[in-house]
DNA sequence: TAATTCGTTCAATCTGGATTAAACGAATTA
DNA sequence: TAATTCGTTTAATCCAGATTGAACGAATTA
């Protein structure tokens, strides 16, 4: 590995951990998926661990949270007693059921309120409210959408 | 307003904040946009601060906050030194331009990666990353869609 | 057996961002 | 003029969630 490269992909996982902490995943998480992207193939969690320069701890608890989002996969080697991990195939698509997960929880806020709410007395605001309400069904409609067009015809497969 | 209207509200009130919370806003913004649903017309600040039990100081930030993502605006009133607050007509939608920043802030830090690497010694780490910026594209044009989609027609468009 | 090396858990700490409270300026009113 | 009432800003506080570090159990090795 040049010199630079190290750079260059340090960059590209400190980046792409601000990235996940706006996603509102932790910092770390971000960057275990930035080192799988890079390095692909499985990798050894101690090697997370001392690449990244964060505990075990942490290395345990984001990976399972990855592995919770079928983002990533853990792998294991026969005589061997470390975990691996790597990507799962199709591991992008696959974080888009969470957003899913959390507009159906707006959108549900939404449809309680409507049903609760006088439709003589409150009107205007049902209305508004079935703006809204619609416009997180559209979202949710475009995710799977998303999610759909995604799923099987992920590009090159097997590695 | 029935008493039970009251507690529908609040509730409706406390979540779509928790929503905003999820989606990497305040907590108090999304309150302030749930309440300019359900109570539509221009709202006075002050009484933002009084319903929502919040400081005036963190209406003053979080409706700033609100205004630059252009889902409500500042309006007043001749003779009247409080100022008002309501909903913008296409207020939804304007927040994906959030999301579309983000996306593309995230893409560009894949586009970068890609351009420092040498393609010989990281030709597999550059497929993955074509990949992950595939996937940000296709994400992105869909957000850009769905604005495209909202713009004007607001209320009921085809699909 | 004892000593390592894993992964996990949990309490303690750290930290960034949200929120508040106080101070300020501007406009208004008395 | 002084006293109010706004909105904003800033420093201080608060807090939730991230991260760590130590402890633990299990499996392994010597």
């Amino acid at each position: 590995m040049s010199k630079n490269s190290e750079q260059v992909i340090e960059a590209f996982v400190e980046r792409l951990g601000v990235v996940a902490q706006g996603d509102g995943l932790p910092r770390i998480a971000g960057r275990i998926l930035a080192y799988l992207v890079i390095h692909g193939g499985p990798v050894r969690s101690g090697d997370l661990a001392e690449q990244l320069q964060v505990s075990r701890g942490s290395i345990s608890t984001n990976s399972r949270l990855l592995e919770s989002l079928s983002v990533i996969e853990r792998v294991t080697r026969p005589g061997e007693r470390q975990d691996y991990f790597q990507l799962r195939s199709d591991p992008y698509v696959e974080m888009l059921h969470g957003y899913l997960t959390r507009l159906r929880k707006a959108r549900e806020a939404v449809a309680d309120t409507k049903r609760d709410l006088d439709p003589d007395t409150w009107a205007d605001a049902l209305a508004r409210l079935g703006e809204l309400g619609k416009f997180y069904d559209d979202m949710a409609d475009l995710l799977e959408t998303m999610i759909e067009r995604g799923r099987g015809s992920d590009s090159q497969a097997p590695r």
